[in-house]
DNA sequence: ATAAGATAGTTGCAAGTGAAACCATTTTGC
DNA sequence: GCAAAATGGTTTCACTTGCAACTATCTTAT
């Protein structure tokens, strides 16, 4: 670990005193521009979780969001399903459903209304490791929030939710049932 | 487009009402999940960014990543210093590098103190390049923002300062003087 | 009833990325 | 002063991922 850079690096770096905005007479600062910042602690935090599901579980992140979202639906749910609903790409979920079949976490049920659909749903072997990996991967992100107090926590919560509304990441289901009704 | 599901979706996803935690008996609500937020958020930010540097200057984003240093530092520096500034690897750093430097929109500076190590900076070209698409971006960012008032702009930046801090993201200058000395 | 279009899911391909190996140079320790 | 370790930077390799093409099935329109 090399010091000397890193000690001028930080100098504007400083802590980003955000809401006065990350431009000052043309120029951008890096720290202050709030996309940056976002991809920098969504790595970050992934990072910090990855040695849970990753290193002790031999799960990526697709395949986490897969066993995410059966465990927290009850019904069984399609590999479309999963993919809209965790916005991650349809191949990339195709993948991770193939992986977690061989490993006989999960498994399929043919549907027979629609024979191109298939219901996935866990093992119980799956629901094991789930319920196993739960409670670790809560205690990391109440680690990473462990900085806020609980109403800055509320906070946060609201302002993501207000940003990612706003980018249509989550429908409402009045917003869903409109669009259903046309 | 299908509808169905996506209504099914949204039914438990609502607007995430942070604050309550992601659990509740042992499930897990990856909606709730400020790490999986973070991620998707990003990505989607990103996203409506790109548009602006990768479609109308065929940037990518560690080549951005580049040039948004050079151009926020006055003085040349390396790419070790922009690997780690931007905390992006410097493998990936050295390629961008490579290409903005075959596009003319940085130069080498050789650094006669230590010949192993390059001094980049900006190109008139490249000043021109960054000066056109900073605003660009300061917009785009505004945008996204724009779901916020002032007030909880200000906020958010303080809260996700704070994460940063404590995932040790950034380095007051404090810290850094402080390793430095001993 | 059937052709055209949509949809679920899989797969081949190309591009991007991190880890590790590598080269050149500089620093450290004896 | 010299060998060993560290550092800046590049490159190779393996892996992941998104896109697009593809198959199979279902829906829609005529």
């Amino acid at each position: 670990m090399e010091r000397t850079s890193q000690k001028r690096l930080s100098r504007e770096a400083g802590i980003a005193s955000a809401g006065e905005g990350a431009s000052r007479r043309g120029r951008l600062d890096l720290f202050k521009f709030v996309p940056f910042r976002l991809n920098r602690l969504a790595a970050e935090v992934s990072m910090a979780l990855s040695s849970e599901y990753e290193a002790r579980y031999g799960l990526d992140i697709p395949e986490w969001r897969v066993l995410a979202t059966l465990g927290f639906r009850k019904e069984a749910c399609s590999a479309q399903y999963i993919a809209q609903c965790t916005r991650t790409h349809k191949s990339t979920i195709s993948r991770a459903v193939t992986t977690l079949l061989e490993r006989e976490l999960i498994e399929r049920v043919a549907n027979t209304d629609d024979r191109r659909e298939f219901r996935l749903r866990m093992t119980r072997k799956g629901k094991a490791l789930y319920d196993e990996l739960v409670p670790r991967l809560l205690r990391r992100e109440q680690e990473i929030l462990a900085c806020l107090s609980a109403q800055e926590r509320r906070m946060l919560g609201q302002l993501l939710g207000k940003i990612e509304q706003s980018l249509d990441l989550i429908q409402t289901s009045e917003e869903a049932d409109a669009k259903d009704a046309y």
